[in-house]
DNA sequence: GTTGTTATATTAACAACGTTAAGTAAATTG
DNA sequence: CAATTTACTTAACGTTGTTAATATAACAAC
């Protein structure tokens, strides 16, 4: 293949486009399959000149991490028009969870996964953005019931109380993840798990009267 | 170092002292430093002489995992002991938090990692057991707490209920080994945050009376 | 006691991985 | 047109999991 001269920012466009088969490849054949000279192929170059567009693999994760992120935030984006609060935030723990059940892997590589952790100043991503940080679309939601005095009167902090919502979220999302498939345990259906466990978060963190 | 003569059932003795190698490199330097030829090298032996013992590495990983878990139960064997159900399960949840916090790189590979579907056929440990089964200590003091008519009306099924209780301290546990070091999110004291999940578990999952 | 046979371990070696070094061809620049 | 730069490739290295080939020691049989 013959190397062309040099490109202006159509590097970014090279870089999208790793980051597009890899992402591919995550979906289609794990996360063992995604391999540097794998990834290389399927975009019709050598594995050695990803190198020239991310430092390292870690580097390559983290910027698939960064658009499966927004990717998250994008497909929650709709439910954030919801003007009812309880009803957005339903939603919200439906679109989070469909997310999670339908993008097992990407979920994986998210959430589960030892990664260096995500520095706010390196990330192309906005934070506190409505479209682009999906735990800002939940602390919103929070802020807003708690606004309007839904909590529990002990209930103060946003975010312990939007840490506590998104961790029995995940909670059942990467159980069933990870574990559906284990025999050791009788698992109950995943849709009656997830039903309970809104409620319970609901129950356990709002006032009785609702 | 010279090949000595057939053994009886020392040969169970060489697996658990694999075994128990692995899991102190787990322990003292994470998941990627395990390498069957750094385990080999902490008994003494030839990294394939592990191959006499475990199929592959899968196998090795499996029979750490079923070490673990057999961890995990004697270490809750205690909390099993406590009379009053309500009790129990505080302490159970707390004991289990405890056991991944300190454990990490275990609890990583027990509940968060691909993996093979563990089968309690081929698994050493008893399904249901008192001391083995921490997934059954949990359905015990469940249903305890269904029995005594703790339980909302609507809640009949224990699996259910213990699978939704495990789920929020999975959640909690999890996130705080695999994100705590990330800055996007703000934090709040992991203690808090697994008191907060515990109240929620019990308000939401119990009459109001309690 | 020599001879097999078997059990236990070893060293060599392979394929696949992430990654670095060295090399090559086209465009740009003086 | 020579020199440099850019964008890529192929070679190669070190480390993995794993298999093949080999060696050594005990036991059994005659």
């Amino acid at each position: 293949m013959p190397p062309k001269p040099k490109t202006e920012l159509e590097r970014q466009h090279l870089r999208t486009l790793i980051i597009d088969a890899a992402r591919k490849l995550f979906v289609s054949r794990g996360v063992d399959a995604v391999t540097m000279r794998e990834i290389a192929k399927r975009i019709g170059y050598s594995a050695t000149s990803i190198y020239l567009h991310f430092a390292d693999k870690e580097a390559l994760l983290r910027a698939i991490c960064d658009t499966d992120f927004l990717a998250l935030a994008r497909s929650l984006k709709n439910v954030m028009l919801i003007v009812n609060p309880i009803d957005r935030l339903k939603a919200l723990s439906n679109g989070y969870a469909a997310f999670a059940l339908t993008h097992p892997n990407h979920y994986r590589l998210m959430f589960m996964t030892e990664r260096a952790p995500c520095d706010p100043e390196q990330s192309s991503l906005q934070q506190n953005s409505a479209e682009q940080d999906a735990y800002y679309q939940l602390k919103t939601v929070v802020s807003d019931l708690h606004a309007a005095g839904y909590f529990r009167a002990d209930l103060k902090d946003t975010d312990l109380i939007a840490q506590t919502i998104w961790a029995g979220m995940h909670g059942v999302c990467s159980l069933q993840i990870s574990m559906s498939e284990d025999k050791w345990v009788n698992w109950c259906n995943i849709s009656a798990r997830l039903q309970l466990i809104q409620q319970v978060m609901m129950r356990g963190l709002m006032k009785e009267s609702t």
